[in-house]
DNA sequence: CCTAAAGCTTCCAGTCACTGGAAGGTCAAG
DNA sequence: CTTGACCTTCCAGTGACTGGAAGCTTTAGG
């Protein structure tokens, strides 16, 4: 049951074009990033090709890792009809740097566990219950 | 209060020592990663130096990411006076392939960044409106 | 002695971005 | 007519804390 004039469509082919959980739309929906749907007579949602377009906005820029609270910020520059592009700019550069960070320190935090499996694989069978890795945790795996 | 001269501070003193904070530990507390602690009459907690090497090794192998039940774990093991070597070397194993995965996937996301970023660069000015940034995060920028 | 402050206690609620599940309505197929 | 797959709502939980209120205790100063 398809209206011919408007191609509305459930939730269901709303996640199917989209690759997001029905689930995460309603939550979407229910914290102001997607408006609030059309209704079928039965109560069901309706869509439209606006609101794919929308949610693959949304999913592009979850993909980046951008919090909701930035993506809502850049949807209501678009609503309002206003070039979001200076704040996206700054939250591109934001992000990159914090991206970096989390890279660096994983690279570290990899680093050390690495040293640690190496640490554990070179101790005798008879010592691993006194020289266990644990200690190695235990005396600190200082960070520079 | 006569008692045995153990050494014993107070949650402000534990804290300075392992730059845990007092909300943490009570909340370590309370999750069972710590056992309850000893009380002052006045209802105080009263800590040792083995509470310390216990959250110490806690803060440790947080700062490896390791999981607070994984922790927990471990401790278990050690509170048994088992060996846990087996147990935590695998638990190494496992994380530093996620860590593996978690860099490569951020290195990726890195690189779209950039990519937006310095597109939105490129971009004509007068241009920002239609040809906006936020066109190029619509358009999509996934292609694994 | 009184007061102010800092520090301790408990408990409740909020964070972030969902996710799971229960209870119940709707719809197409067999 | 029943089955099963959808849809709806609402409530609760995740991880690892963190903030804040309300109410003790202790300590320092006037």
């Amino acid at each position: 049951m398809r209206c011919e004039v408007m191609t509305m469509f459930h939730i269901r082919e709303l996640c199917a074009r989209t690759g997001v959980p029905p689930k995460t739309v309603r939550y979407y929906e229910q914290i102001g990033l997607l408006p609030p749907a059309q209704r079928a007579p039965n109560g069901y949602r309706l869509y439209s090709d606006a609101d794919v377009e929308r949610l693959q906005f949304i999913r592009n820029a979850r993909a980046l890792d951008f919090a909701l609270d930035v993506i809502a910020e850049i949807l209501a520059f678009r609503d309002r009809g206003a070039p979001p592009c200076q704040y996206v700019m700054n939250v591109l550069r934001d992000r990159i740097g914090e991206v970096e960070d989390r890279i660096a320190r994983l690279q570290r935090t990899k680093d050390e566990l690495v040293t640690l499996y190496d640490a554990g694989h070179h101790l005798p069978e008879d010592a691993l219950m006194r020289t266990c890795v644990c200690h190695l945790i235990q005396a600190g795996n200082r960070q520079p």
